[in-house]
DNA sequence: TTGCTATGATTTACGACGCT
DNA sequence: TAGCGTCGTAAATCATAGCA
């Protein structure tokens, strides 16, 4: 089987990320301003519609799938702390 | 970097690195599974068991394996490289 | 005590697969 | 088929533990 440590480095380096059509967009960090934007939003509703997503992502200058991921990847993150604090009271 | 918010509730404040015996389970399994480093949800919670951490420390502690393995190797490779260039630079000075 | 490197945890970005 | 959901992970980065 070997599902061989996938590597994108091999296909990255240098700028060239978005000639190549179908290439990882480099890891960026986004700032303290979109965060607690983010956060904000999240508290109000944990799920985005359409228009609030093509607007949150105007507001902070991120792409719609930038913000789409960082939903997906904040519920995930919530559900891990969240069972993380279960097993803590089961001790 | 490092708000005011994230200040303090972030596990990485206070880690301790796991025990020897820990991360020799862990190194074991690791090297008697090099070709395919990825346990199962049950072998994680085994390996959790046995060094009395959680299943999602086991799942950064492959994680993080997996990635400087390879960043080791790959050094190791282009080191190597280097070293056969100068001494072939060598055998023509 | 200081400065580095090792190490555990967290953060972006996807691939794979699910469901509608 | 399009498209958003979860799950598991790669890779980069963070924060600090721990050692020379």
């Amino acid at each position: 089987a070997v599902p061989l440590l996938y590597d994108h480095l091999t296909a990255l380096t240098l700028g060239a990320w978005q000639s190549w059509g179908k290439m990882r967009r480099p890891r960026t960090s986004f700032t303290s301003e979109q965060l607690i934007e983010l956060e904000k939003q999240f508290t109000e509703n944990r799920y985005l519609s359409r228009p609030r997503r093509y607007q949150l992502a105007q507001q902070l200058s991120l792409t719609e799938t930038q913000v789409k991921i960082w939903f997906q990847n904040r519920r995930m993150k919530s559900k891990r702390c969240a069972q993380g604090a279960a097993e803590y009271r089961e001790d | 970097i490092m708000t005011l918010k994230s200040k303090f509730c972030d596990a990485r404040r206070k880690r301790r690195n796991f025990t020897k015996a820990a991360t020799e389970i862990l190194n074991d399994y690791f090297e008697r599974h090099i070709r395919n480093p990825y346990p199962s949800e049950e072998s994680k919670e085994q390996l959790a068991r046995q060094c009395n951490i959680s299943v999602a420390q086991v799942s950064n502690w492959f994680g993080n394996k997996r990635i400087r393995y390879k960043k080791s190797a790959q050094k190791e490779r282009e080191d190597k490289e280097v070293n056969d260039c100068s001494r072939r630079n060598d055998v023509i000075a």
